[in-house]
DNA sequence: TCGCCTCCTATTGACATTCGATAGGAACCT
DNA sequence: AGGTTCCTATCGAATGTCAATAGGAGGCGA
């Protein structure tokens, strides 16, 4: 037995914008601790979301044009920024994942060759 | 149409890894210039694999005990540097296997969420 | 023998992203 | 008043990739 138990998925370089992106595109506007709190739950407890990884992420997609951000009130009302993909955002997603399905056609194609 | 024809797959950082230690896994024992060119060949023209991220991949790995290399000498009568897989790299290249897997997954599972 | 091409290893600096730790304000509840 | 939850945010360290560059050594043709 391997002596850890925990074996998180850490995140590969490149894909949280994808994630980010798909999420946002999926359930509409997010904040971040929300958007943080749906993933884990999504990826049940295999993906823990660093903080400290997700917002610069948010910061990074919005200065590239990719969401847009607004400040509004919680339902428990409290003022969290709500960021919602934009049309550039959509494209660049299509990218995104257009680039994913590659690298990962790749990688799976090396993998089959169990022989 | 998108502007651009090239649209080359760029590592996704931590790829590699699991490429390289597949890879000498299932052709046996390799040296760096000739792995570029399996890769690239294998990947058709999407990837083109950087010598300045193949080398210093190979450094780690091998510091990491998971593949071991030997000098000898080419078909072309060269010196190369010979790496194989060894038993703890085989080890880590399940955990990586597992890890891509993994990852793959929680991106495929929201991919699918088509709206 | 000279020059060039292919084969092959290798390093360097810039850059981007992630991690882990840490900080703090504001609303709500007791 | 005090604690908890919600929520945004930043910092330093570590890591990995990219693009460019350097160079030696074998083989081949002129």
């Amino acid at each position: 037995m391997a002596s850890e138990s925990k074996e998180r998925v850490e995140l590969l370089q490149g894909t949280l914008d994808l994630i980010v992106l798909r999420a946002l595109h999926t359930m509409g506007p997010q904040h971040a601790y929300g958007l943080a709190a749906r993933l884990e739950q999504i990826a049940q407890p295999s993906l823990t979301l660093n903080q400290g990884t997700l917002y610069p992420a948010l910061v990074r997609l919005e200065q590239k044009g990719w969401i847009k951000g607004t400040w509004q009130r919680t339902e428990s009302n409290r003022e969290a920024k709500y960021y919602t993909i934009t049309k550039a955002g959509v494209r660049g997603l299509e990218k995104q994942t257009e680039r994913w399905r590659r690298l990962a056609g790749l990688v799976d194609k090396l993998l089959l060759n169990e022989g």
